[in-house]
DNA sequence: ACGCACCGTAAGCTAACACTTACGAACCTG
DNA sequence: CAGGTTCGTAAGTGTTAGCTTACGGTGCGT
């Protein structure tokens, strides 16, 4: 499936990618409707979104002539999981920094 | 003040600032002691310091021959918001999306 | 004052990245 | 079948981003 476990983070760190993903998540839609909207090229969006189904946000399926992307919500959730995780990890490490300021007194 | 307003995705993109920010939520440190650590060298900690600094992700203050760098809460907090601003956006969205799956035409 | 440690910045290099055009495959419609 | 879409991929280009080395400035200790 996902062949990167932590990619959300630097996958959805591209402008370009990061609009995709949201185009999807109003509803699934084929790539050349994608990138009527966008200012890059038709190929532009397909190398996107082959960038974004290598990390697990996007699925895609046949739709007669043309491929209709969708968000993938096991994607979804872990890339939750992963904003989750940094951001709780941050925070529990800042406040008890925050709390304990031992090590280096001005 | 934090020069971008959505600078938080690209800038935590990179791996490297990501550890660097992640190593000062534990504890304020100097440039030279988050080097050590990194497989990068100090003129490069450095330059990630003003990016995220840039970003109003850290602050910087003077401590003798050194420069402590620590997280600031502001930037933090600007961090978390701007997260759940791409949470909630992208997670009501695909739940409208997919409670309403007649609108794949277009 | 002298030497040493710490740091920021400039200059330059390299690899990665986003993008384009060109081409071929698969599909539907007449 | 012929023609027109839709799409993925290959090949090539320009730019950017991260990194290194080199250098100058500042503060501290002897």
């Amino acid at each position: 499936m996902a062949t990167n476990q932590l990619a959300g983070w630097s996958v959805l760190g591209d402008r370009t990618r990061r609009t995709i993903f949201e185009r999807l998540t109003n509803r699934p839609s084929a790539v050349g409707d994608l990138a009527k909207g966008l200012p890059v090229s038709r190929p532009a969006v397909s190398q996107h979104l082959r960038v974004l189904k290598e990390a697990g946000l996007v699925v895609d399926r046949p739709a007669g002539n043309r491929r209709i992307y969708a968000i993938n919500p096991d994607g979804l959730g872990e890339l939750r999981a992963e904003l989750d995780r940094f951001w709780t990890s941050a925070m529990t490490a800042y406040k008890a920094a925050v709390e304990q300021p031992d090590e280096e007194k001005t």
